[in-house]
RNA sequence: GGGCCGUUAGCUCAGAGGGAGAGCACCGGCCUUUUAAGCCGGGUGUCGCUGGUUCGAGUCCAGCACGGCUCACCA
């Protein structure tokens, strides 16, 4: 290309940008266009800064006026400008990041005419560092009288209205960053995420579990009644599935000799999405020899109970209209006794098996060659469980849908197993673990004919996995906890897409 | 995937057959303790997209796209 081309070509596509800018974009080029001709650094490498806002705020709002004049507080504090309030020659604003805010104020005679100037250059959004000593205004609000300012980063873009805010949730979503800087309150989710999977660590880690990292990518996927996502290996030439549940890997673990494992990760269901879930979703899942589901019940009791009072505070958790108590021991209903209860179905009719598959199918159309099973199962999700608000531990379900979960000793028809249902969600899911292999092949041989019959989500036949049980699976609790839910009630978010930082939406 | 609702300025929203609107933000002017700063002046727009009805469509109709709620499926 000729150089005059080239000039046409950078012309045109300066043209072609500007278009597409906004009036209040194609402004806040200019000004950093003049920032340049100022010789300012408009990227600079790093700043030497000596306090986050939060250290300010914690630090010096509790001090008098008059002690925090003679203390002489001198901060190079960097934050995001959030409000501009120019009056002449004096200048009030505020900085922040995600946690608070800082106001400083600019006085021309204080900083000199050219610095002051240079100052108009900035916009809201943009991030600088303020260097000044503290003081409080006449209504005692905390301020840094600045000596100077560095440029440290141009927001290109207006930052969305001060009163309302970024409201629209599909931009939230898709714009996280947005939400974050509008939205300071939302970091409080991501926060308490984090207390939340440290507190799991924590608890684990000193209950003498191991935190392991099984495949994310299976050949055959397996572990749960899901649909899994294909993918394809190039080099060689397989077919793998994203996870639907590590639970195969972590079992073979304890065949291995490890007593006690647990893993945080993501799990993979190509399924539907709602505002309880998300393609990718992040499940606690953890094993424990020599242990079966009551003792599971228990630690779970434990473990959810100690992190509400250690992170919260209390026992007692607000989710929109209710206040689930967390006090221990949680409630225990069989499933049948709960399908009575809650289903509105006389107790009589569940001796019709016919009828029930037949009532399931109008409830669950899309849904072929149903069992008994998986026909309660379908009343069970569809009646009873959005009714259960208080934990609730829903034990010994039909073991036809539990194909990994031992008979209970009494009827061989119920399942070692419950499911943890809270503000009409399901948190956990846990079982006394098959042990048997010859009865495990069975049971994968029942979801293959399943599967035939058109149940996608039936569980693939894993023969290395039965293999790992000829070896000797101990007597072994295991356990999921869905920890995307489990946020959502200790942050009181009805939607997932609250608790995800980035949560799956369709590309625009 | 079904049903209902939504999509208008950078943001939050009004406008429901006949002039493209408000507040904040933005631009120009004044203003050295303001804080939803204030005062004076300025509207910056592919009314989601494509068709249709109509003399005339942001408004009515159809299709499509994206989203929210909900049902189905799932954890």
């Amino acid at each position: 290309m000729s150089e005059k081309k080239e000039q046409q070509s950078k012309a045109s596509l300066n043209k072609t940008e500007d278009s597409n800018k906004s009036d209040q974009e194609i402004v806040r080029f200019e000004k950093m266009e003049k920032l340049a001709r100022e010789n300012i650094n408009l990227f600079p490498h790093n700043v030497k800064k000596t306090h986050s806002i939060i250290d300010v705020i914690e630090g010096f709002s509790s001090l008098s006026k008059e002690d925090l004049e003679k203390k002489n507080v001198k901060v190079t504090v960097p934050g995001r400008i959030i409000s501009i309030r120019r009056m002449g020659r004096a200048t009030f604003f505020h900085i922040a990041d995600c946690r608070s805010r800082l106001q400083a104020y600019l006085k021309e005679d204080k900083v000199g005419k050219k610095n002051y100037q240079l100052f108009s250059l900035f916009d809201i959004g943009d991030i600088i560092s303020v260097e000044g000593v503290l003081f409080k205004t006449r209504t005692e609000e905390l301020t840094v009288l600045a000596d100077s300012f560095t440029f440290l980063a141009k927001c290109f873009h207006p930052l969305p209205e001060k009163w309302h805010g970024l409201q629209d949730v599909e931009l939230r979503y898709r714009k996280r960053y947005l939400d974050l800087i509008m939205n300071p309150a939302e970091s409080e989710v991501f926060r308490l995420r984090s207390a939340m999977i440290a507190y799991i660590r924590k608890f684990f880690d000193q209950n003498g579990y191991i935190e392991v990292e099984t495949p994310m990518m299976h050949s055959v996927p397996g572990g749960a009644l899901a649909r899994p996502f294909k993918t394809f290996h190039n080099a060689l030439g397989m077919d793998l599935y994203l996870r639907i549940a590590p639970e195969l890997y972590l079992k073979r673990l304890i065949v291995g000799g490890f007593e006690k494992v647990y893993e945080i990760n993501r799990n993979f269901r190509n399924e539907g999405i709602s505002s309880e879930h998300n393609p990718e979703f992040t499940m606690l899942e953890f094993y424990q020899a020599y242990s079966d589901y009551f003792d599971m019940m228990e630690m779970t009791e434990e473990l959810i109970h100690g992190m509400s009072l250690s992170i919260l505070g209390t026992e007692d958790v607000t989710f929109g209209d209710n206040t689930i108590s967390l006090k221990r021991p949680w409630k225990r209903v069989t499933y049948k006794e709960a399908l009575a209860s809650y289903s509105g179905i006389a107790p009589a009719r569940f001796e019709n098996k016919a009828g029930i598959i037949e009532l399931a199918g109008t409830l669950a159309p899309d849904k072929k060659g149903l069992s008994y099973g998986k026909a309660l199962d379908i009343i069970f999700d569809k009646h009873v469980k959005h009714n259960l608000i208080q934990p609730t531990f829903v034990i010994n379900p039909p073991k036809e849908v539990s194909p990994l979960a031992k008979a209970t000793e009494k009827n061989p028809d119920e399942a070692e197993r419950f499911e943890l249902v809270m503000c009409g969600m399901e948190i956990a899911n846990a079982f006394s673990e098959l042990s048997d292999p010859a009865e495990q092949k069975k049971r994968f041989e029942q979801q293959e004919e399943a599967r035939k019959g058109g149940d996608e989500d039936a569980h693939w036949i894993d023969t290395d996995y039965i293999h790992s049980l000829e070896y000797g699976l101990p007597p072994t609790g295991g356990e999921g906890i869905g920890i995307d839910r489990l946020v959502m009630i200790f942050a009181n978010r009805k939607s997932i897409r609250e608790v995800i930082l980035f949560p799956l939406l369709r590309q625009k």
